[in-house]
DNA sequence: GCAAAATACGAATAAACATTCGCGTTAGCA
DNA sequence: TGCTAACGCGAATGTTTATTCGTATTTTGC
């Protein structure tokens, strides 16, 4: 266990007028355009700055290291992803089964256009692993799952729901990460998340209906 | 897509003498234990060598470069992994969903057991990605566990069982790094397991016996 | 015991990088 | 118009690291 002593990743300064806060964003931009393009072990200082058309000295004024740049990234894609989930899983309006198959299918795709940049961000993962927000971001997946194993087996003891509700955060995500990485057609996609929600479903609904441990 | 030359990962030199073969071992579990202690970012060659008690210039005699330590580490990993898949998944012995328990709970334990180094490894991966042994040991992977499913959804379609045959596999593989980096115990790991089991063993029931689109 | 090959060594080299700092430039405001 | 704070710059600094190479030591074959 590497012990780290978490550098700041908080702004060093707060943009005050616009050009500043256009600087900020270009190089955010800029920043995601080298990851793409680069990869996260090329991912310098001096590259982003070069990319977004700015010095690296500027970028010191907003961003006090290079992990605070990758760590605003990963927040802001913890941000999109916790949205959709609570939008499309926890949508009450629909039944469970629609709404997991939904689900996965606008994750797995949302997690494939844009791999290049979630590779990237995984792979610099060490540099902003046990981040604050990364605990809060899983906190709100999991309460939104829950919510929906509570729904799609409400006759589970509390107990099997919560592993439920764990094991399917687990797969949705990791299954996500796996799609990503092998570049398949929109229709491929599909079919892997018609396939995942079907296996996911399957154990919920049978986790709802008896607590029958053995299949033939 | 970084483009990456992929620098040789073949020795340099092969050992001759008794000692030099001595030494390549002792640089191989020092590097296992700097990847443990010190995590993939502080894995440099001086610090392997202060580890295993040789000089830089030893290790650069039996290994081209630093990633040429760390594939090899990679590959015994998938040598030992894909012989243990061979052998519980494989063995036509035993009933499918007796098989597939007793591989997840082993794979899922042998995951945690090692949990550090394989962490490390995996945040190491950018250095070795493409390398030529990782497609061998998918595939070798990927027919044992096609041969698993042929077994456990016999009446299923060729297609069905193809698709399903990657499923299964992600999944396996998938949830086993997500368990092995929460720390659990024996007990939660193993429930773990059995849950997964269920999970994927159901899927693959239905697969064999009539396709059914929708659940309840 | 001896020459040649193999091995081991570790200081030295060179490149890459994160981060700083002093100075010139621009925007806001009176 | 002029003053001040905010902004922007990029060469310079200091560190870390992979890798090399000339030399010293050990083993092998005889």
């Amino acid at each position: 266990m590497p012990k780290r002593s978490s550098p700041p990743t908080n702004p060093r300064k707060q943009p005050v007028q616009a050009r500043s806060a256009q600087l900020v964003a270009d190089i955010l931009q800029a920043a995601i355009r080298v990851l793409e393009r680069d990869g996260a072990q090329r991912f310098t200082t001096i590259r982003v700055a070069d990319e977004a058309g700015v010095s690296v000295g500027s970028l010191y004024q907003y961003f006090p290291n290079k992990q605070a740049i990758l760590y605003q990234l990963q927040r802001d894609e913890w941000e999109r992803t916790g949205s959709s989930l609570e939008a499309l899983l926890g949508d009450t309006t629909r039944a469970p089964v629609d709404r997991l198959r939904a689900t996965l299918r606008a994750f797995f795709h949302s997690e494939c256009d844009e791999a290049p940049l979630r590779l990237a961000l995984d792979d610099a993962a060490p540099a902003y692993r046990d981040a604050p927000q990364s605990a809060e971001h899983r906190a709100r997946s999991a309460a939104v799952v829950t919510g929906f194993v509570t729904a799609a087996a409400p006759h589970a003891t509390r107990k099997q729901r919560g592993l439920a509700a764990q094991l399917v955060l687990a797969t949705m995500t990791s299954l996500g990460k796996d799609v990503s990485e092998r570049g398949l057609s929109r229709a491929e996609v599909d079919a892997w998340a018609d396939a995942a929600a079907d296996m996911v479903g399957g154990y919920l609904a049978r986790l709802g209906a008896g607590t029958r441990r053995n299949a033939t």
